[in-house]
DNA sequence: GACTTTATATATCGGACTGATAGTATGCAT
DNA sequence: ATGCATACTATCAGTCCGATATATAAAGTC
């Protein structure tokens, strides 16, 4: 389950340009598989060499060339067998945890700062998937429905964990740690 | 914040090799950054050519050589630029959901197989945490029983989620539309 | 006694992904 | 008129991931 999966399932939605799929990664993926243009253009040249998919050249003037691309049959026996994966991995990276793991050599304000900040993106997310949900009248499949609520879900427990366990910073002894430790 | 900062911030606890580094990375970042020996070793090298580590090669009959690494002046300054970063980053990668998101291109049962294996996946990472918090007699700083909260509560809420809504899948209109798509 | 697994310890390599950058044109707002 | 957003392509350096290779000792198992 690469980007070039992910790319292949969407296409099964119909046609698109590298730059359609890039909009889609971050409407619907954005919160749990992004993928930037670095990895769609790539991703698009191996799977048309490697037939799983065609690509018409659609000129027009000013404007470069519109690359559509279409998903073939070999491209849907490769997308079925990819979701024939009966464990695929979730992975979290977290640099903020990475960071609070060494809290005790922050200033009580930079901790704080970096709270704040990471209460900011879980609700910029939240509004996102809101936004996403509600923009469409056609209502979307099971999969992705879960998806989005899945998304809502983590978020929510993520804002409310870090609201009520910030305190766990407050302790005066971690000021001077920095110091004692140099 | 990569694997290299993460390097320098272990190595403020006391010396450490290589090998060290990756039972810390198992034990207390598995589950919120990861990193093997492919970006451990790497990191180490450049660390150490950039001054920010220095390194003793300790000769060992039988085993290769031990090479231990300690953080310089140099190094705590970078660690310490690094920490003073404000918004740091707390990504997802889902090949999981992105599965889900095409789960009416799979048959029931294997999307049924898929939830339970994520809940297995979730109750092995929750096994874990409690293990490794109740392994030390030592308390560890507020900053990591604040990753470990933090873990803890984002698996519980994930697990709790799929349990409560695997039944989005049950719908019968599901298993037709792979045919029926193609 | 032979055999396998686990632990200690190093390191590399291909393939994949990230984030930044670059180019080129239209149209809209200030 | 100048900047900014949108539409569309694409590359590149740096980084990371997973698998693999090598070598030895201790400890368990058949």
């Amino acid at each position: 389950m690469d980007v070039k999966t992910v790319c292949l399932g969407m296409l099964t939605e119909g046609e698109a340009s590298g730059y359609d799929l890039k909009k889609a990664f971050e409407s619907s993926f954005g919160h749990c598989f992004a993928a930037g243009y670095g990895s769609i253009y790539p991703a698009l040249a191996s799977l048309a060499e490697s037939g799983c998919v065609d690509c018409e050249e659609i000129a027009q003037d000013g404007k470069p060339d519109r690359k559509v691309y279409r998903i073939t049959d070999k491209g849907w026996d490769m997308l079925l067998a990819e979701l024939a994966n009966p464990a695929p991995s979730h992975k979290v990276r977290s640099e903020f945890l990475a960071q609070m793991a060494f809290a005790h050599l922050m200033t009580p304000e930079q901790v704080q700062t970096v709270l704040d900040s990471r209460i900011e993106d879980a609700d910029r997310n939240l509004k996102f998937i809101d936004e996403f949900e509600n923009s469409c009248d056609c209502d979307w499949p099971a999969g992705v429905r879960f998806t989005l609520g899945f998304g809502r879900t983590m978020l929510h427990a993520m804002k409310t964990y870090v609201e009520e366990n910030r305190h766990m910073f407050d302790d005066a002894t971690t000021t001077t740690k920095k110091a004692a430790a140099r």
